[in-house]
DNA sequence: TTGTATGCGTTATCAC
DNA sequence: GTGATAACGCATACAA
């Protein structure tokens, strides 16, 4: 069994320095003579001796992270917001707060969002998670919080080629190539293969990438994209495009709905004949869909894990500032495929 | 902007009573008058005080968990086995100690199972957690560590017979189901629907259970099973039961098998003409499945988080020593359906 | 039963 | 740069 843990005393005593240098030398910002850190690292690591996070939190300041949801009208986004709640809950015990502003598209405006931002930069919190957005403008913000010592995390959309530390995201590839692996096997014994696409809005980034992914997809798993409607991710919108669809292709065989945008979907199928025999993967999971799943009308669905993504986000972030640890890897969720056997698990 | 965090010391001086008598009230194990401890419990609900975790864990004793594996030759336990000792990594700096003890079947025997149990018990470890032991005899064991005021948990097995405080499983019926549901959709445009299951071992309660789910499935679904084979956890068994199997029913349409003995089946399908077209649904995700799931012998394969698994069981169980906080639901993973297309996020 | 004093392992402050 | 020493927020042995 391990004996006692090695404390800060006991290297300090094994070294004839005080404590202060030990606690100084695991502190990159912190100054201490070149030679005297290296030591004092060195013989720590032959020790056995790691510096105990809960006692070390418990002398530092408190750090306050800011939040931004500019959300889209989803339960999508409300869900990345209680992953983020929940971080911040499971950590309030370990001196961090945490400044949640929620805004909505349509009823909130850009310069309401960059607003917040302002207000974080002036109250100088230590962290920002920006959530949703993803238009040009939000770089130079990003990177002047960031220019100012805030560490910046993106959620949802990557905006790599900003100076936010790090994001988490959905693995769009995968999920496109999931969605045509599931149509490809719900084709398998069926000889006509013309399959339909339904989008969110071509125009985010997103969409573009699920595109491609499914795209690629069908070529891979050998059946047709006959058309790429898109939904602009408005209900009425969607539902003519479903019309629309049926009309100019009345033989679908598939359908892929890449957005949350898929009611007016389920809705059409209701209305034909043949709806349940149609093979239908969709995206998301969240209430309105449940039936759909049940009934049959969905085969399929692909879920991204949103609450994690948010829960991710706020705990990486909180371990950035505390032990200026950076994600080992890029933080993308695992996407998950709910049919009706097991959407049990995940209302 | 929240203000300042309420301590002990503001209660206490609030109330005009020590910070002892306000940590005692919180503590039901403590002694404190019953009228005082409900008049600081009410005042903290209004005050806004909640004891830090954190600085209390700091001033506490160290917890010892013992961990007793009693593997099957998978590499399914120690996945789990990983999940327990990255919770503990997780948890190192919190007091908790850990010692693991991994036996296995065939070079292990119960008796040496029951001596690791018994060193447990001597050394009064405040916690234990039994993975992979489902056999009458385990009961007892738990029961006499529980009234020896440890906790014990089981990992895979539930044992609810037992006086263990609680256990983390796979959901067995929902992975019954899924693997239903996945037939019935590779199953789809095909008229001939002879479906057989290989089942890992009969004896075992785990497979009964997934017996009983895919055959309730399968009635759902609309599939006739025509024969369970039992492998008994035994890759030549296997070998000899595919081939019986072929024999007996040449026009399989699709195979299950609900362990992670599924190779023997993949090298056979190799050997048969029609082998890709052929529904074949598995469980698990390991390297030497990783090949059969790429080139589409392997239609997908049900993971059931044992990574997971045996993390919530030691991270739970530290909460419940810690916190007095039994989990909230049942542990039960969450099983994913793994394809081609999302492989990636599994190896 | 209740309060006081000490310790938990670290960082921050302030001298030197 | 470096080292004492006071926090940090709480639990508990001990004294009352």
């Amino acid at each position: 069994m391990p004996q006692r843990r090695k404390t800060i005393y006991d290297l300090a005593s094994e070294l004839n320095v005080s404590i202060a240098a030990i606690s100084r030398a695991f502190n990159p910002n912190s100054k201490l003579s070149k030679e005297k850190r290296e030591l004092i690292l060195a013989t720590a690591e032959k020790y056995g001796y790691k510096p105990n996070k809960m006692a070390s939190r418990l002398s530092m300041d408190t750090f306050t992270i800011g939040v931004l949801n500019f959300s889209y009208i989803k339960p999508f986004y409300s869900e990345i917001i209680d992953g983020v709640m929940a971080a911040y809950n499971d950590l309030k015990d370990y001196k961090i707060d945490c400044d949640l502003h929620n805004l909505q598209r349509g009823e909130n405006t850009k310069e309401e969002a960059i607003e917040v931002l302002n207000y974080f930069l002036e109250k100088k919190y230590n962290g920002v998670i920006i959530i949703g957005i993803y238009e040009g403008w939000i770089i130079d913000k990003i990177n002047q919080l960031s220019d100012n010592g805030i560490k910046v995390v993106t959620v949802q959309y990557d905006l790599s080629n900003s100076k936010r530390v790090f994001s988490s995201l959905s693995n769009y590839n995968v999920i496109g190539d999931m969605a045509a692996q599931l149509c490809s096997m719900l084709l398998r014994g069926v000889t006509n293969r013309k399959t339909v696409m339904f989008t969110g809005n071509k125009v985010s980034p997103i969409h573009q990438m699920l595109i491609e992914a499914f795209c690629r997809g069908a070529k891979k798993y050998n059946f047709d994209i006959v058309e790429i409607y898109d939904t602009q991710d408005n209900p009425k919108v969607a539902t003519e495009a479903v019309a629309k669809a049926f009309s100019e292709h009345p033989d679908i065989a598939a359908i892929y709905a890449s957005s949350a945008n898929s009611l007016p979907i389920c809705r059409y199928l209701e209305t034909i004949e043949n709806g349940k025999q149609l093979a239908f993967v969709a995206s998301d999971v969240f209430p309105d869909l449940y039936p759909y799943i049940e009934n049959g009308y969905i085969d399929a669905t692909i879920y991204q894990e949103p609450y994690k993504m948010g829960y991710v986000a706020f705990d990486k972030l909180y371990h950035l500032l505390v032990d200026c640890e950076m994600p080992a890897r890029p933080l993308m969720s695992t996407p998950r495929v709910v049919m009706s056997a097991n959407l049990s698990d995940y209302r």
